[in-house]
DNA sequence: TTGAAAGCGCTACCAG
DNA sequence: CTGGTAGCGCTTTCAA
């Protein structure tokens, strides 16, 4: 009984005598014998991981994002190599080179820096699909973040809403950036004055959101209706709003949230499946490993606005508009 | 220029002329050349990875957890091999074996089945740290729910509160039925009637937690304190009462969650610190790492009770007790 | 300071 | 149906 003969009872291929399989068989169950897959990817030359780079799990879209391309991937017999940039280019960098030394078969990543031609050399044996925001080059699953965000500001104006701020306008981050954009142009497009004062630049995190809203509602006119540029910032609108027993406010969220269903009145979400878009990344990363010349491709997931009531509420009466 | 030299380089091993490590250097950057690791690990006999193994990534408790061990296992360059067992013994076995198939330095495990001594053998050169719920004969880093609940409950009484109810009693979870046991002492110290309908068997998620709570305000002794078995439940209870307006009944909960602080009242919830426990996690498995003999131990990870308002509210005037 | 050779555990290729 | 041999990319040991 060789090597040889154990190898192909472990790949299950054809041509094994019965009895040698079981014997082979009983030797592995007895001696715990578990197959070392980094030789035979190693031998082989077909990495068993996919490496998955996202901001950071604690976020609960890639937390879920992360779960789904997990269960996907272990269809496909892959493991997944988890880690996270914490919003840095260069951490970004240390990880994607790390994740190249394991020899990930591909890598799905939110990415963080502006320029990733470094991975120009690797990409023909490691392809990169990119998630959330998309990179000039590479094969991306978003969303349409502007379309989106046009659809509720549009709704917020087809109820009578006049003054209607965008609260969390981060520049550092191109969803946000374009979900300012969708803002900016419905208003444009309704003739409605674009005042900086509605959409003041602060991180698109919950505690300056709070302050923020908290701000803006203490305004000589203060909006009518908010949008929050992400669920972090959603999270701060509302309790700010609450806090101040102003839920009388308009507030559509990009992004859900939970409890944001149980809240009264209930937030209305523009929700992103990160089920949905996880299983399109890995899909997408495995057509790339089979077929690596392929052009890059942008890939767009449906969002779907969640009407929970903090979206239907009207201006009061009298308001200017 | 041999292929040693070139090792000897990418270690930053000492005996090598500076002219040479020069010229090396510049070749491994103009060529793109990346060291494979797991080639690394299959001679050097050290794996460089460990692997994390919870309930699932979904829960924001085991997301905060997976983050934390990620960034302390940088520090050590270790990776992070992600899976996860959705509640399942089967899965949680596959996986297992998934992870010492890719010949991972050690695991971190929120346990599920109920044995597992078919991770023996690996035991000494893979070790295992448990998370969350403890397993005879392994290490493991847990809070003290028994204690964590006793404090929660004692709060409850000596604010004059007799009818006390305990939401989510899911006897699928170790941690959960030892936060009902220690609900149960409590109660029978302080001469309380341990009413089985104040707590009812039930899953511990949120829309059993939701249905549970709107029965219990039903009955006509209903409780004027909810105690929540987890986070989970602790959402479900919150969207009873404040879908009923009964936001005047106490709450607590054991495990944080987000808005929880925002809502009015704040809830009340037994915090446990699921980086400290992740780092612990790490720092344990690195400890048998080094010396697999060591006897297995108990880390107990101290919880904080975040007292909010719900927590603190007294029982209504006139409710009998 | 540098290099040659052996071998980690596996599979591809070719023989028997 | 079964087995030997070579070699994946690296490090270890010993030698120059």
């Amino acid at each position: 009984m060789s090597i040889k003969t154990v190898s192909r009872v472990v790949n299950n291929e054809v041509s094994v005598s019965p009895a040698t399989r079981t014997r082979v068989k009983r030797s592995i169950s007895e001696l715990d014998y578990v197959l070392d897959t980094r030789a035979r990817a190693l031998k082989s030359g077909v990495p068993d991981a996919v490496g998955v780079l996202v901001d950071t799990i604690a976020d609960p879209f890639f937390s879920s994002l992360v779960g789904a391309i997990e269960d996907r991937a272990l269809e496909d017999g892959l493991s997944v190599i988890f880690a996270s940039t914490g919003f840095d280019s260069d951490r970004e960098r240390d990880q994607l080179l790390r994740l190249t030394g394991q020899r990930v078969r591909g890598i799905i990543l939110a990415p963080v820096a502006q320029d990733h031609s470094y991975l120009g050399r690797y990409r023909s044996t490691m392809p990169v699909v990119m998630i959330d925001r998309r990179t000039e080059g590479f094969d991306s699953v978003v969303v349409d973040d502007e379309k989106a965000t046009r659809g509720a500001i549009e709704g917020f104006i087809s109820r009578g809403h006049t003054r209607i701020a965008f609260v969390g306008r981060d520049e550092r981050f191109s969803t946000v950036i374009q979900r300012a954009h969708g803002y900016d142009q419905v208003l444009i497009k309704h003739n409605i004055e674009v005042d900086p004062a509605m959409s003041p630049p602060s991180a698109a995190e919950t505690d300056s959101a709070k302050s923020v809203t908290t701000m803006l509602l203490s305004l000589p006119q203060p909006p009518t209706a908010i949008f929050a540029a992400n669920p972090r910032s959603g999270m701060g609108v509302v309790e700010a709003l609450h806090g101040l027993n102003r839920t009388d406010v308009a507030l559509i969220s990009f992004g859900d949230f939970s409890l944001a269903g149980a809240l009264k009145p209930g937030v209305t979400c523009i929700g992103q499946d990160p089920h949905r878009i996880g299983v399109a990344a890995l899909e997408r990363l495995t057509q790339l490993m089979d077929s690596p010349e392929t052009a890059p491709e942008e890939i767009l997931i449906e969002t779907e606005l969640l009407q929970r009531g903090s979206g239907e509420l009207l201006p009061p009466r009298g308001s200017k508009g």
